[in-house]
DNA sequence: GCAAAAGTGTTATCTGTACACCCATGA
DNA sequence: TCATGGGTGTACAGATAACACTTTTGC
């Protein structure tokens, strides 16, 4: 096959795409990393990361990569954005592409991260990372950050059931600042989007919270009526 | 020069820009927009791009491709994201990171676009774009409606001096919707982030309208004192 | 019975929104 | 003098923010 005249002596780059793994677990956000398998940088922190294949698309490599170093499938993922500086990576001239993901840590996930070489680790925790991986932590944070506040994504870092103040405390952790029981409570249940359910977490406390699970559904329905989700 | 052992029998991709460039003139948010010169898709409407080179980074590309198309420097510039289905154009694979500028259209500006054959049209009379094009257009029109809500980057599109009418029509076609004339005077007022000026804008009306100017140092001290632009 | 977290309402304040008339001026 | 767009203030409604006590239950 051919190319177009125009797309002959072009230079090619390598183009890779790392991924910002964030969880929820403990009460505190996480980030999956990884002890760099290879050379230069070989045993530093790292995000996961890969090359993206002569014939698959970045967001495939993104999910792919994924799969392959840490055996979950089927998360939420978004892309954050491209990486394109000249020297970025001190390998060779490496453009890449950041994705972020969201996980509802399970053990049965934790078990394949770990066989992995993978690591959850709380965000204040986090080792300094190679080449711009900082950079891009901080950046998937602040979309994070961004994003949350009016899009229902926080759902996807916590299990199916979940209590309010869970889904409370998780908005705290990932604004940093306390938020009230009380007007937490009723604002995000006036929403409309919450599923309660006949059953109790007694896991923090004698007198146990009441279960919620997030209605898909109802959301996208109320959607189309203009309706905006924001914490 | 040779390459860690891990870089070498990697594939490497094409990789392009694409800008989407706005203006704002006579009341109307306008894209540059170009025919396109090469196969394949000759002849057809096109966003102004470019293929990253060997030792440039792609927020450098950007701007060479805006600035040899177009003869326009100096502009707000932001990455909108990276475009990597294996089939996005029909000639190659390539991969594209895509931009969005604001651009205060001048006559100098408008000469020398017209000389490199692009063309400003208003938004409602954009055609069919080539490939991902028309996406990549309403992504960063998405992404302009975000980001000015909470970002002073409107002023990036109108003249150095404007006037408080020409800013709410700025923000009236963004958002296309009208806004009261009192409550976004007051508003924007109270952030006190313009100088007004001395000086009157008599092309609109009779009585004239009084102008102003966008004071960046001012803004810049607000916004470390927590303060948020918000439209 | 007590410690510990869950659950519950009311009030004050702020913010957003709606709205109509006078002003300055060139033609 | 009149037509045109520029400039001004107030009142109401809805949203946000502050705040303290009761309930449940395992130990």
């Amino acid at each position: 096959m051919s190319l177009p005249s125009f797309y002959v002596n072009v230079p090619r780059h390598l183009v890779a795409v790392d991924c910002i793994i964030f969880g929820f677990e403990d009460g505190k956000l996480k980030l999956l990393i990884i002890k760099r398998k290879v050379d230069p940088m070989e045993g530093a922190w790292s995000l996961v990361g890969g090359f993206v294949q002569e014939k698959e698309s970045t967001d495939h490599a993104a999910t792919r990569v994924l799969q392959q170093t840490t055996g979950i499938q089927d998360i939420y993922m978004d892309q954050l954005q491209c990486y394109g500086e000249t020297d970025r990576d001190t390998g060779a001239r490496v453009i890449s592409v950041a994705y972020y993901a969201l996980i509802r840590i399970s053990e049965h996930d934790r078990m394949l991260a770990n066989a992995h070489g993978a690591h959850w680790l709380a965000l204040h925790q986090i080792p300094e990372l190679i080449f711009d991986h900082s950079r891009m932590l901080s950046d998937a944070l602040a979309r994070l950050r961004d994003k949350a506040r009016f899009h229902p994504i926080g759902f996807e870092l916590l299990p199916e059931k979940f209590s309010l103040p869970q889904l409370r405390n998780l908005y705290e952790e990932i604004y940093q600042r306390p938020l009230d029981k009380r007007n937490f409570r009723k604002k995000i249940l006036a929403m409309d989007i919450l599923e309660k359910l006949d059953e109790k977490d007694k896991s923090t406390s004698k007198k146990g919270a009441n279960l919620y699970r997030f209605d898909k559904k109802k959301y996208a329905a109320l959607t189309q009526h203009g309706f905006v989700f924001e914490i």
